[in-house]
DNA sequence: AAAACGGGGGC
DNA sequence: GCCCCAGTTTT
């Protein structure tokens, strides 16, 4: 069997993150998200993200519904012109070409609107299981985990679960963390991970989780 | 000069 | 599972 690993604490974690991400000045898609946006720029907003800090995200996104803000108006833009607006994003040439292609799907096949399912949501291109869990839980308020890289480094490292894939954790942490926080984990984590449980030198010494953290134990320089 | 950055897809 | 993908920022 596993190595014996402490039941975490949620709502006192929870609490904790919560502290942390109101110190968090940095604009995410989710603060763009949460307030002003529809299902459709949520989800296009997510694509944009994709292996793109948030501070770009932002931009870029803000720059791209300002020139057109549906599924009608982006159809009609060149990719290149999507691709100038979404700049300097990641990928932004493959990512212009999908969300154009996602325009499209949207309109052809579901009246414009965002699908409310996964599966309709993977069918898009471009779109995984991160980029469909933020959009069902932002957008509907569905319970979706969306697992990206912080929420899969973060819970391995703290050792609340022990695995090797971001799909994984996702299944894992599904089974011990209640439904309640699914929504809200990612962006909390996120914050987390941006300031203190940071992928690289992480600042252990100003995290409130470091006596109960078996990355303390592995490396007690940090 | 490297490494890192809120994944996804093709094989 | 492995490998590729793009361009900017950080170390």
């Amino acid at each position: 069997m596993g190595i014996e690993r402490p039941v975490p604490d949620w709502d006192l974690i929870v609490e904790t993150l919560k502290v942390i991400s109101k110190k968090t000045t940095v604009p995410t898609v989710f603060d763009f998200s949460y307030r002003k946006s529809t299902p459709f720029q949520i989800l296009i907003s997510t694509i944009i993200s994709l292996r793109t800090k948030d501070s770009v995200t932002y931009a870029s996104s803000k720059r791209l519904f300002g020139k057109a803000p549906d599924p009608v108006s982006i159809f009609k833009l060149e990719t290149g012109t999507i691709a100038r607006l979404i700049y300097p994003a990641g990928f932004y040439r493959r990512k212009s070409e999908n969300i154009k292609k996602i325009a499209k799907i949207l309109l052809d096949k579901y009246n414009g609107e965002v699908p409310k399912n996964i599966e309709d949501l993977l069918e898009l291109p471009g779109v995984g299981r991160k980029t469909a869990n933020l959009t069902l839980g932002l957008s509907f308020g569905i319970p979706a985990l969306c697992v990206d890289t912080h929420v899969h480094r973060i819970p391995n490292r703290m050792g609340w679960v022990d695995t090797n894939t971001p799909d994984k954790t996702e299944f894992a942490l599904v089974k011990i963390l209640p439904e309640k926080y699914w929504i809200e984990i990612n962006e909390l984590l996120v914050a987390f991970g941006q300031t203190i449980c940071t992928p690289v030198s992480p600042k252990c010494s100003k995290c409130p989780f470091k006596d109960n953290c078996p990355q303390i134990e592995v490396d007690k320089s940090r």
